[in-house]
DNA sequence: ATCCGAAATCTACCATACAAGATTGCGGAA
DNA sequence: TTCCGCAATCTTGTATGGTAGATTTCGGAT
């Protein structure tokens, strides 16, 4: 299992760039394990969309799909919109401080200028959300497509505008806040839609990453 | 990879009962293969929330989690409530005709009286809208996680009505004709709604099932 | 120099053996 | 009869050897 996490993160920072080949006695040896756990995280990979096995051949690191993305986030939106209605919907006072304490501790964080945290309090953010609506298991789910989202992320790293992305969060708290639905929804969409401008550029800039 | 298929009907059809204990060897004697294989298969089952492997103790066909359920109901009813909007949106003549000539083979089935065929066209009703609406892959995601519903729909087979479900149908073949989304969403909501009120029946027809 | 073919070398896949933890069952003591 | 403890027997997890297929390499023929 530490397997699995360890190699997904070596996917998701490319220090294992797509296209790269890999095999099960090379990654044992570097663990130090025998070939047969190495093969089974591999399966575990293969199906979340980051591994292609190629039966007698070898194993890639699968490159970006652009469609895969493009659907990654059709998911994502469906989801992260029908969260957003049901918390719109029904909010109550316990929601508006939790939410107004996680965007406090976000501007913190872009005022230390601690990219790290911030990402983690952004991912906070959404997952919070989905949590107040009760459906925590269908946040993994999207979570788990991410990946593929966050590998363009890391790629453009630096571009994000945190100002900007507070922003947007404090948008979609005004509107929770004002039980409006619809509001918060359009608030979501715009929020999900800034970041895939930049796929375009992207794979300009890394041909070779995606397919 | 013929062993999860047929591990996964086993499983659907509840000739493996949740709760029921499988084991490793169990499976390999009773197929004729080695353990490996039969691990393997656990592990693509496992991720798939059909089974649980407890380490070192046993594996078991995972009971059903209401919750889980009320979730799955809700990422279907998410990407399909936006799947719906996006063809309602901007459909076209060629879509028109597609759904129109589902709908008259499922009445045809319906005369036919051939239940079999008629959830195969009903399934293919879902996932051509998906296919219209340019996201294939996300309704391949949809239909992993209808397979805990499916589970609940096999015990309680027989009581689906054939007239209505197509009547259902209708509507929102109608809304998509009238390029209207709004429609169409309620169309969609309704219909997904209806097969869910007999989720608190079957927890009690079959308590030992649920967890 | 170029091209073709066979052998060496890679790969994932499967079977088998062993290890370690969890459960069960049985025997003895109170 | 009841309860406790140890041993036998389950389970999954890991390591290793062998197999078949795909690729690569390298030498010889043209």
């Amino acid at each position: 299992m530490r397997l699995v996490h360890a190699l997904r993160d070596d996917i998701v920072t490319m220090a294992l760039k797509p296209g790269d080949v890999i095999s099960e006695s090379d990654i044992a040896g570097r663990f130090g394990v025998s070939r047969q756990p190495v093969r089974e995280a591999f399966i575990r990979l293969a199906q979340q969309g980051l591994l292609l096995i190629r039966p007698k051949r070898a194993t890639v690191i699968k490159k970006i799909s652009p469609d895969g993305v493009r659907q990654s986030r059709f998911i994502r939106e469906s989801i992260e919109v029908e969260i957003i209605r049901r918390v719109a919907s029904a909010p109550d006072q316990a929601v508006h401080d939790t939410i107004a304490a996680m965007i406090a501790e976000q501007e913190e964080a872009a005022r230390a200028d601690d990219t790290r945290r911030f990402h983690a309090l952004d991912e906070l953010f959404h997952r919070t959300l989905a949590r107040l609506a009760g459906v925590e298991y269908a946040w993994q789910l999207v979570d788990d497509h991410k990946i593929q989202l966050d590998r363009v992320r890391y790629l453009t790293l630096g571009v994000s505008s945190k100002q900007r992305a507070i922003a947007e969060h404090k948008l979609i708290a005004d509107a929770i806040a004002k039980s409006d639905p619809i509001a918060a929804e359009a608030a979501m969409r715009d929020h999900l839609a800034r970041a895939e401008t930049l796929l375009s550029q992207t794979i300009e800039d890394f041909p070779d990453f995606f397919e």
